[in-house]
DNA sequence: GACATTTAAATGTCTGACAATGAAAATTGA
DNA sequence: TCAATTTTCATTGTCAGACATTTAAATGTC
């Protein structure tokens, strides 16, 4: 493992992709133990704060751990998902507000990906589930709920839909269109928007559910996002008019 | 900005999160440029040393980015689609392969998520997209491809058709099921997979889409994900019964 | 055998230094 | 006057060496 000093990245960063290359390869596996920073150093020739900034690359992304004292060092991470979701949602967050995403294209996706797990869901959800969306449906009737625990309520409600579908690849793919864009369009919506009407369709989905019929779950979903939608649009149009 | 000397997270990551949440919470807008380094080390009392390992994590995650030089700095990043693709496609690889995730889970979660795109894709694909897609199943076809190209040429194939949806979100989300599973599931059943099979349904999927029949195109990625179901069992059966 | 102490290896942090960079400012030349 | 060149200097990148802290293993004690 040797590094290139003309290269125009700095050597903490190339240090960081060849062992990341290492483990995404194979060449290190979980559990396996990095060598100390002190060997690293030497290997790659360079520094220890050099391989200390590489090394904390790494941590960042969850590639890696590290444990203090004798027998101690950087261990191979096995990326749990919990931890991927937490990336996804940031991610995703990120994504939504640096860049000029439209409400439309935004509520789009979400919905695309969400009515595209209610057959599975549909199928496999167990009493937990409706459970979960039947308490938050009713903690979402509440009168004196807050905005923002409307929106937790309303996050917490999709994230057990997703969950219904039984497949833990597929709530991490829908982490990021649950907990990072639902509070987006909360915040954009939540001024015009009825509970009441967002209460009933949800409770269409959790009955659909219960029923197990994918088709009438996908129906509820695709007239939550036409609402979603027409919401959107409405917003927008209020702030035009409100700006001539 | 103070940090906690008592909490059981490093300098560093408790450094770390506090720019993080700035970043999430609007304080620090994309372009905003950072106190330099020198300056941060004061704000928190730490060393400069321990203020870098921070801006090397945030910078791990494309939050920031820096610049050498007088009045250069470290700067908020805006996270682009094409680094989140790639930030996406190192996590879904790394999850799959170090969590006991089967070949039906992964396999489920790929198509659900393709599938929800075909009515977008249909209704929106234009020429570009088509053209890209008839010349992979041309290259595809060729018999001197080796599977390495031909396993490309897939992911290529269905880029196309997730891009043909024309939402960039989408693209985003997905790009972890096309470019880290699509060569899993390749890698597993490539000894068992009929090459010509699978152009068919290539080709049922590119018709259907130039038609813009969103039901055919549908049916035929079912058609994919089902025949690749089979494959994924026919490996695990011929695997265990060649252990027995 | 159970408990307390010591040891040593590793990460975490600090200090101070110098190199490399690059945009702005100052200088030069026509 | 303006364009080309040089200088300046704040800033990041890298280094060497030191000390603090942690922690599991080894050792000692009862």
């Amino acid at each position: 493992m040797k590094i290139d000093p003309n290269s125009s990245a700095d050597f903490s960063a190339q240090i960081a992709s060849a062992i990341r290359d290492a483990i995404m390869t194979g060449k290190l596996i979980v559990d396996d133990r990095l060598p100390s920073e002190a060997e690293l150093a030497e290997q790659f020739e360079v520094s220890r704060a050099t391989v200390r900034e590489a090394l904390k690359r790494l941590a960042a992304q969850s590639l890696i751990r590290t444990q203090r004292g004798a027998f101690g060092g950087a261990f191979v991470n096995r990326l749990s998902f919990e931890e991927a979701y937490g990336q996804q949602i940031t991610t995703s967050t990120l994504l939504l507000s640096m860049n000029a995403v439209t409400f439309e294209v935004a509520c789009e996706a979400r919905y695309a990906m969400e009515r595209a797990i209610a057959p599975l869901a549909a199928a496999r959800r167990c009493e937990d589930h409706l459970a979960t969306m039947r308490s938050e449906i009713e903690r979402q009737s509440r009168a004196d709920l807050t905005d923002e625990a409307f929106c937790e309520s309303d996050v917490a409600f999709h994230r057990a839909l997703v969950d219904a579908a039984g497949n833990p690849v597929l709530s991490y793919q829908l982490a990021g269109a649950v907990e990072a864009m639902q509070p987006l369009m909360n915040m954009i919506t939540f001024s015009a928007r009825s509970r009441k009407t967002i209460i009933r369709l949800h409770m269409r989905i959790a009955e659909a559910l219960e029923l197990r019929t994918a088709t009438d779950t996908d129906q509820a979903l695709q007239d939550l996002c036409d609402y979603t939608q027409d919401l959107g649009r409405n917003v927008v149009a209020a702030r035009s008019a409100r700006q001539a």
